[in-house]
DNA sequence: ACCTGAACACCGTTCAAGT
DNA sequence: ACCTGAACACCGTTCAAGT
């Protein structure tokens, strides 16, 4: 609807210089501007509230408390994020990037080891942070967007893999999805109790069968 | 307070033989059984309708609606079932029995085999019956009594085990809580998807690295 | 003794009304 | 354009009132 606008030559105040000063004034200031930094500001205290919330609660905090918390109308929040899963996408956006920096370090190691040590330590953060494990679920990811979480952690995994496949350090036929998946599922399962998350993932990683 | 009761000496109708009569009526056909019937009616009732919201839906379907479905108040279902998980005991005692029947069968065969073979069926299983993953966490079970579903799986899983650690079939420092904790995940995760299930826990019992 | 309707305190979602 | 209160349709739980 950007065609139709006070702009149009057939629109003449007799005054067109404060015109078009209120015009920009209002998409500078008034729509552009304090428009935006009232979300910027409910947006950051939505995120931070959540954080908090999930770190006390879990992944399945209630969304009214967080609203409550930040002191906005739940309407607002439903309204910044469309699902529960777009809020937790974005409350773990800094710890996934972390990840995501923590194999590029990692890279250097030679490959059967850093595939090896980026696993567990993905596994172990997951189950030390409520909400972690949630959001690194296929499933709920709509898509394998690679700005998802989701999407950062599976790149990361594919590109530590692949340099561990061509040294055949792991087993022919393991998908990218496979370990992620398992990964997933052992750190939703130990939530809160890292030290198990770890012995798992070493179980999974070196085999329960003897020999 | 049955220490309280019409039988008491001092109580005396001066018709003591219909009195008597009456209150064995009131016990064995008002008291005991009729009451008896209609929870056995309403119990069966719930328990079947759960288990089949419970396959549509998974493990948290609407407890109202099991009700509704039932045609009993949900009072009267939290009055049978105090909790969420003690319906999904009952409504996978029949799996869990079966199962069971299984583990047993398997014990005719090698301890290596039988230990892996069950563990397999048993992740496929999970994950083919919706709910039926829940119901295997070891948190939801208030403590590991033997009748409860993950009790069951528990002990057969540790019989299995112990001979399979007899022959050194499984690496050394592997409890059986980690193994159900890793069957639980694997199958929680891979819901609704059985070949999936399969083909991580095989990879969990071969390992991921290779050589 | 057992069942139930009703009440209670929530929840997530949507939308008309405000600014 | 954005925010909000209010409404809506739920949910699980509890309990007084019925039988």
């Amino acid at each position: 609807m950007w065609g139709i606008t006070p702009f149009d030559s057939s629109y003449d105040t007799g005054c067109p210089s404060i015109s078009v000063k209120w015009a920009v004034s209002l998409m500078t200031e008034r729509k552009v501007r304090p428009q935006r930094s009232d979300w910027q500001r409910n947006h950051k205290r939505l995120v931070a509230v959540a954080a908090a919330l999930v770190a006390r609660d879990g992944a399945q905090v209630s969304l009214e408390e967080i609203a409550r918390e930040a002191g906005v109308g739940s309407a607002t929040l439903h309204r910044h994020f469309p699902s529960r899963h777009a809020l937790l996408e974005e409350v773990f956006q800094d710890s996934v990037a972390h990840l995501r920096r923590r194999a590029g370090e990692l890279a250097d190691k030679d490959p059967r080891t850093a595939l090896l040590t980026w696993l567990e330590e993905l596994t172990v953060a997951a189950a030390s942070t409520r909400g972690l494990a949630a959001v690194l679920d296929a499933a709920d990811s709509t898509a394998s967007y690679s700005h998802t979480c989701h999407g950062i952690v599976r790149e990361a995994t594919e590109g530590l893999m692949s340099r561990a496949l061509q040294v055949a350090a792991v087993r022919p036929g393991v998908s990218p999805d496979d370990l992620i998946t398992l990964v997933q599922a052992i750190s939703q399962a130990t939530e809160g109790d890292p030290p198990a998350a770890g012995r798992l993932l070493r179980l999974a990683l070196e085999g329960i069968r003897h020999q």
